[in-house]
DNA sequence: TAAAATAGTCAAGCATGATTTACTAAATGA
DNA sequence: TCATTTAGTAAATCATGCTTGACTATTTTA
């Protein structure tokens, strides 16, 4: 294969990947959302808070549980929960069935997740306005399949390394 | 509304968000990506190192360049450029245009981009079995997009600070 | 041809996101 | 009941990813 014909392929497989296009979306709604929530809020919101957000329950989840979810220690954990408490997105309740234990729970003020949701729909509204109604139901199709692919990949690659 | 009313539509929403699929999606095959590309090349690649890659011309690309695309320092691009260079990943080629100038070129050698890209492709291929051509084209379709929306969307709330 | 702009490097410093170690308090269970 | 496990907190420490400021070597331009 030629040095051109392989940089022309090289640069359509580039447009052309999901992998890559995945990668990108992924990042832009992350640092947008944050962007917005962070105006709306005035509060110093980053990224590793929004993190949380998809593990935390509606019942409430204890530390522990929330740091196995995401993969780190109960501590780096404890230090953003305590960040978003003081933001007012998150609160602590005792745990009733054990006295150790305290749940987080999405906070229910005026500044609460209701904001934060809020956001993502803002986010959500602007994706619908650019694809339509159809576009957005096979993206959102197909990514949920594709989140469960990946999410299988992913658990097996803790194990073996890789595939 | 109800606490419970609340909280199952705030799941139901959760579930359908096609923002939080993209979050989670684009994490996803970011720590795949690293992690398989890592057991192949046998080298400290990280996401940081990643970052670059959608960036650098198949031409080469100069250090500023790079750094305006991505959107950090020159000084913060050197330094990832100096480590992909230690992995054999990227090659640095005086620039023939002008005297002060180097260019950043994907190396040609055994562990070069080839290596690279089979890692993405080997994911794409993970994600095609699972959703079968049809499928696999329609996610392509709209995350193409998606990304532009978020594009712009990205670049006006630089300058006005949010919607 | 001298002055200003540009490409890149070097080094110091800083915030972030995490780990490790050490501890307290409550629950479990032998 | 006493030993062990578990939930959470506290503090020191560390790597990472980035910025800022200062400098050299070229190129551009006035």
């Amino acid at each position: 294969m030629s040095d051109e014909a392989f940089q022309r392929e090289f640069a359509a497989a580039k447009e052309r990947s999901v992998s890559h296009a995945l990668l990108k979306a992924g990042r832009l709604v992350d640092e947008l959302g944050v962007a917005r929530a962070r105006a709306r809020l005035g509060a110093p919101l980053r990224r590793a808070h929004t993190r949380l957000f998809p593990y935390v329950d509606l019942e409430g989840t204890r530390l522990s549980e929330l740091a196995r979810r995401v993969g780190i220690s109960k501590q780096a954990v404890g230090v953003l929960v305590d960040e978003l408490v003081e933001m007012g997105a998150l609160e602590r309740r005792p745990d009733p069935e054990d006295g150790r234990a305290r749940r987080v729970h999405f906070a229910t003020g005026p500044r609460s997740v209701l904001d934060g949701l809020s956001v993502l729909a803002g986010i959500e509204a602007d994706l619908e306005r650019a694809l339509g109604a159809p576009g957005m139901r096979q993206l959102q199709r197909q990514l949920t399949r594709a989140l469960a692919t990946l999410e299988a990949l992913a658990e097996h690659s803790q194990s073996d390394g890789h595939s």
